[in-house]
DNA sequence: CGATTGGTTGATTCTACTCAAGCCCGGTGG
DNA sequence: CCACCGGGCTTGAGTAGAATCAACCAATCG
């Protein structure tokens, strides 16, 4: 929990940021404010694949800036059902509640090893209000956000069940690697297995096999042990139905504009 | 679309706002950066409902607020499947995208008879890099929103039909009067039909006429001509599965301690 | 080693969709 | 005046997509 800890522990899990394992990067760019941040940031935490970050109803104040690994945001309700909102990448900025509720409305867990920066919510306030180009990145990130779960809305009300798998492993792959487009037969590390697309898709992890094994028949894609291989490209981009909008929003050519990747990146 | 025409054509419909038509309410507050704001207007625009305010690819620029009237924001996909993002009631402001896109990526139509202001995104930018108590303002309201739609994604990924209907209505229940408990036998006025119901639920309007029959027939509540009816408040809580975080976000309590409301509304 | 988790497959059930028809009601035009 | 129309609502019958139930296998881990 302290910069005393081997904070290189897990590094081979961070794609962008295992030159800078301590920084806080991504979304939150790289000027005098990411500099003050870095400064400010409570503590670094090291995280084992599976553990939570924070749970549903635990109280709010810190903010989390992923380094390195996979988050996965999920929402409980009381008869048990699970419904997972969001995978977030390293760089991604979570953690943050509306000011004025009482817990967190949501649980976090590390998806893989992980590290992340803690941030208060407080300090994060006041960065954001003596830094307007860092402020700008914050509501781009929120703004940004809100895009990419309203086309989640869209699939879950809208695409069937096929549709749905193969759009949020198009995602995954897009959104990991911030590459577009895809050559047939790549293939991507991630780190899901089928019972979460099921929860995060509002299937079961049965339909799921079925799905991706119709998607493998299809020869469309094929994942199997946390890895995707994109077999025909256009067919897989035709069933997930992307839009251009969406291809901005999931890779870097998004972030050009607003968001500066750590130096070793650029 | 001037100020010249008659704005007050439509005041019949507006909840909180009446009194001040052609103010910039709601949401943005009532403090410095709101007289600023309601100067720098650009426009306002009277709409008779059913109205487009914009289309799904249209070039961004400018922001709403909805000063009268309901609007209900929706994405289309290439086969005509149509979902219903979110539907907003007078306060809102919407129609921001984050900076980098190159067109809007969802529509908004006028539910019905509305009134809105028109503010370009750069004013907007430039309003919240002055002052920063507006800029909290307007964060808050993208983390609230970006709430909400975690709550319609739990919907819509793991409520079945019947409680994804008895949610959606509570839901604008609640949010259109900002009032909580309900009483038995309470009504409200909710200027949705049972396709749009549908769209938003990801549901056919054939079913959801059977979900709604249902919810009459168990005694829950009673749905007809765009006017709720809600028979047993606890029976429908307990069906719609809600949360006392989303009770604040949903009446004025969330909004108290960042959003003030228009003057004449305290 | 048993226990557990993830993956796979088949058989069955049920939720929600599709297709089809008819109703009510306001508007329109002969 | 009435015939006609269209939109929204309602209901029924048949169907399809996804869930459920029930096995079984493989790998991992105490």
């Amino acid at each position: 929990m302290t910069e005393a800890e081997p904070l290189l522990a897990h590094k081979s899990n961070c794609v962008y940021c295992a030159a800078r394992p301590l920084g806080v990067c991504g979304a939150l760019g790289d000027g005098e404010a990411f500099r003050e941040l870095r400064d400010s940031r409570r503590a670094v935490r090291i995280l084992d694949a599976g553990m939570p970050i924070y749970r549903q109803g635990d109280p709010t104040g810190d903010l989390f800036n992923l380094v390195s690994g996979w988050v996965v945001q999920y929402q409980d309700l009381e008869d048990g059902r699970r419904q997972v909102l969001r995978f977030l990448v390293p760089g991604a900025l979570f953690g943050y509640e509306p000011s004025g509720i009482k817990g967190m409305c949501h649980g976090a867990d590390a998806l893989t090893n992980a590290s992340l920066c803690v941030v208060p919510a407080a300090r994060m306030a006041e960065l954001r209000a003596r830094h307007v180009e860092f402020n700008e990145r914050f509501v781009w990130m929120l703004e940004r956000d809100s895009r990419l779960a309203f086309d989640h809305l869209t699939s879950l009300g809208q695409r069937d069940a096929r549709e749905r798998v193969a759009h949020l492993l198009l995602e995954l792959a897009i959104r990991s690697t911030g590459r577009y487009p895809i050559e047939p037969g790549e293939t991507f590390k991630i780190p899901l297995n089928q019972p979460l697309i099921a929860e995060a898709t509002g299937l079961t992890s049965i339909h799921v096999n079925r799905m991706l094994r119709r998607l493998r028949e299809d020869q469309i894609l094929d994942f199997r042990n946390g890895r995707l291989t994109v077999i025909n490209p256009e067919l897989l981009v035709g069933v997930a139905g992307i839009t251009d909008t969406l291809l901005t929003l999931w890779t870097r050519a998004g972030r050009a504009e607003v968001e500066v990747p750590c130096a070793q990146h650029a």
